[in-house]
DNA sequence: CTGTTAGCGCCTTCAA
DNA sequence: TTGAAGGCGCTAACAG
């Protein structure tokens, strides 16, 4: 393992000549000197100390990303495109999971957080993880490079990059109705999360407005698992009278909700569609595919990561919080159709 | 952002103090001069820097993990237990998509992996990513610690955990002949990676041994993604003597599968079995839920914690090489069932 | 164009 | 029990 005094002795120049070399791109100076450094390097296989480095430069060119649950199926498709743009800009990623970190509570979380070697944080569905809003200005205050992805946080130092809930629920809806549809089941989200909620009043909104069946029998929470779509729909299924649509809050519980159907000999689409939301991975491939509504990852990731790295690169300066709202789309599978003849 | 220094200088001692107070959990020194610092830190919301701390240290307290994709679902299942058993240990997961460092080969992919802050790394699959063992061995030399994971590389000090891959389809292969199946086609991996190779080896030895009809035309190599899975098994089906049952030497190959079988118009399980191999998480949601082989992810990650670790911890000194093989379990569900009684 | 010098923040002997 | 001093490897300001 060889440091940079080590070859700067082989090609008998000073430790601070061969730094130069080996970081400015374009520095001036003779180019046997230049050439005969970077040939010495190569050959001895020469690797930077990352922490020396960053101790000097008092940075690490690494953005952390918070979720609960990095593994669970949404927060994989944001690593997805958040590594990409990161990696575009010679930026690492640490992922790390909230739940590893004990149950200290936020601040104990944050605390953790602010240990790690990261010059800025993508927080993902804070709502769920950090609703603590006065915490969170807190320590962005205190210098902390935060972007909240799913959640907007008003005031403060916290960019945001938020999804258009309402425009996708309004897409799904048209979509349905436009197939035909007039009785519309809905399985809202339990734990009432901003974007969630969002989704199931502006279901409701619609629902009245365009003079449809609000039946409070169809709405069935869960916490957007399989499991929960699953026995929400057995019970939904239960009811005397049966929607011939139903809309999931994500596609989680859609996917249960399809699985139910089948298990109660209801087919899907033929006897009821079912739509999900977010278009997750697995939802393309699903079996019936699934409709649902394009939460537009990459572009989300990919803003999250561009208003991190531009506070992160104002250093030490005021940063300014940047608020970024991402129109989801439409994916039309086979998990809808159009209604039969009612009976 | 306090220093070891400023917290010296608050409680009027010198920063060795504070340094050792703050680390040696039971050095012996005077209670309040131990009391007042540990307070002032607290107060002052006092977090080490890492850098200087790695840089100190000679160590990051992190391990990497290399996958192609470590968003695909195979990885992401390794991931969960791969970070608790690390975080239990107090150190850190950094993931590494191999796809983002762009095509400069094996040797290039090397190089950088080694300029990353981690004391170890795992290899998932190395045989895909890192097929070439003498470049493996000559890192290992030059003292990277190295486990690979699904993947054993003899001689030298790479240590390694894999699967008993035969293990796996001999019990899939008794569930099935159990059910009553006869007639048993196969889907293997078109890059004959050595654990899937297994697999399909194992297959026709069984076959041939138990004397069931063994049949190139009801063999349709796959890289094991859904969608190739799903063009195979149209061609399978296009034969004029269709098998009873299809196994998939992988999970998403299973998906597609039967997703072609739906379109083809063949139920599953009624009219065709088909099975799986691996056992990734939403298997045992798919809609037919799939049986399959578990690869007991939890334990195979474990393992390779717990190697990497222990040659890390070996610092400096020679570290032997450890190989661990994991026996993976069936999991029978849905996909599967008796054929029906034959024309 | 190149070398000298001075830290970045921390840990760890060695003396007192 | 505590303090002084040195150095981990690197970058960058300042001379020359």
């Amino acid at each position: 393992m060889y440091t940079i005094l080590d070859i700067a002795q082989k090609a008998g120049v000073s430790h601070s000549t061969v730094s130069r070399v080996l970081n400015n791109k374009f520095i001036r100076c003779t180019p046997q000197t230049r050439e005969k450094i970077l040939r010495i390097a190569a050959d001895n296989d020469y690797r930077p100390n990352t922490s020396a480095r960053n101790l000097k430069t008092q940075s690490y060119q690494t953005i952390g990303f918070l979720a609960y649950d990095i593994t669970d199926m949404f927060a994989v498709d944001c690593i997805r495109p958040i590594e990409e743009a990161l990696a575009r800009r010679d930026f690492q990623a640490l992922w790390v999971s909230a739940k590893l970190h004990g149950s200290g509570g936020q601040p104990d979380l944050l605390r953790k957080v602010r240990g790690l070697p990261i010059d800025g944080l993508i927080v993902l569905e804070a709502d769920n993880l950090i609703p603590d809003v006065e915490l969170l200005k807190l320590h962005a205050r205190d210098g902390m490079r935060l972007s909240t992805l799913i959640r907007m946080v008003p005031g403060g130092h916290i960019s945001s990059v938020t999804l258009d809930n309402a425009h996708g629920i309004r897409l799904m809806m048209d979509h349905l109705t436009g197939l035909g549809h007039r009785e519309l089941a809905f399985l809202p989200d339990a734990r009432r999360h901003q974007g969630a909620k969002v989704r199931f009043d502006t279901y409701k909104a619609l629902l009245r407005r365009r003079k449809l069946p609000l039946r409070e029998e169809w709405w069935e929470p869960t916490e957007g698992t399989i499991e929960e779509g699953y026995a929400a729909t057995k019970r939904l299924l239960g009811r005397k009278h049966r929607p011939t649509a139903i809309i999931a809050f994500n596609d989680l519980a859609a996917f249960g909700c399809i699985r139910a159907c089948k298990d109660e000999n209801v087919s899907v689409p033929e006897e009821i569609s079912v739509a999900g939301f977010d278009d997750i991975s697995i939802a393309a491939h699903y079996n019936p595919s699934l409709t649902t509504i394009s939460s537009n990852y990459s572009l989300l990731a990919k803003s999250a990561v561009d208003q991190i790295l531009a506070m992160v690169e104002r250093r030490g300066g005021l940063f300014e919080a940047d608020h970024v709202v991402v129109k989801p789309e439409l994916r039309v599978r086979e998990s809808t159709a159009s209604p039969r003849r009612s009976t």
